[in-house]
DNA sequence: AACGAGATCAACCGCGGGATT
DNA sequence: CAATCCCGCGGTTGATCTCGT
């Protein structure tokens, strides 16, 4: 594939944000909208390439972005995605309302993986470090690695639990990553009265930009099932492997 | 108070891949 | 079908902050 670079970088900032250009950005986007990056910056006066201004809004700018500490919650909705995706930090983020792909990456290791790590567990795979160390063909995309919150290590994996195969802590998820079409057979909670959800929101990502039935309110907060995430949409059965695909 | 080490996080970089020409 | 454009992603860097000595 061909390419260019991004912009001109003889003819561009770059390094902190100053207050004049973050205004400059924020009222250029409030007036004409997100998109065209490219050519954002010369519109907007500034002296930044559009990357530049494309992270800059999305990690900091944009006006729905909670900023603050991340909550237990959180955390642990962070690491049972991670467990099922792997560095999809993209897709981790658009089940936390909120925060930034960046922010949920950097998160992860300043905080996660040592947390994880302090658990016992290897916060590549998921596994129990003693368990990854002897099975190197552990993949992170993984589902079984996912375990349940009750079941959440005190102490990290000791004793015959860290012997256990993982997927046995999960039984109740009834996970099922497969390649298929397709299905016909969407888990149940994902349709609502008889409308059909797009394929982002089939997927449980009701607050992923890329969601194409918000607009219509099918599936815009997280949550909507009114008890916390349905994480992954898991709830209701098979994870069709589809879903973890990216682009 | 001064210093160094470690932690944090905003921002940059290079690349993949979809869309367009 | 190949070339090009552009967006978005994940990995990494480096400036700044915090904390212990």
């Amino acid at each position: 594939m061909g390419r260019s670079p991004c912009c001109e970088k003889a003819h561009t900032n770059k390094g902190a944000w100053t207050k004049e250009e973050d205004d400059r950005l924020i009222s250029y986007i409030r007036a004409h909208g997100e998109g065209c990056w490219r050519s954002l910056p010369k519109a907007a006066g500034l002296l930044r390439c559009g990357k530049s201004c494309r992270l800059r809004w999305i990690n900091y700018l944009r006006p729905d972005l909670k900023r603050g500490n991340f909550t237990e919650e959180e955390d642990e909705l962070i690491i049972k995605l991670h467990s099922l995706l792997g560095n999809k930090w993209s897709l981790i983020a658009g089940r936390l309302p909120g925060r930034t792909d960046n922010e949920i990456k950097n998160y992860w290791n300043t905080h996660i993986r040592r947390k994880l790590l302090n658990r016992g567990i290897d916060p590549a795979t998921h596994r129990p470090i003693n368990e990854a160390a002897q099975d190197v063909s552990t993949i992170s995309f993984t589902a079984s690695a996912v375990y349940k919150e009750e079941e959440k290590p005190a102490g990290g994996f000791e004793g015959k639990d860290a012997k256990s195969p993982v997927h046995e802590r999960c039984p109740d998820l009834n996970l099922e990553l497969k390649i298929s079409p397709p299905s016909q057979n969407q888990p149940e909670p994902l349709r609502t009265g008889g409308g059909s959800l797009c394929f982002v929101c089939s997927l449980g990502l009701q607050n992923s930009k890329d969601c194409s039935c918000r607009i219509a309110g099918i599936g815009s907060t997280s949550g909507s099932n009114g008890s916390g995430y349905d994480f992954l949409g898991l709830k209701g059965g098979v994870l069709d492997y589809r879903s973890l695909e990216t682009k």
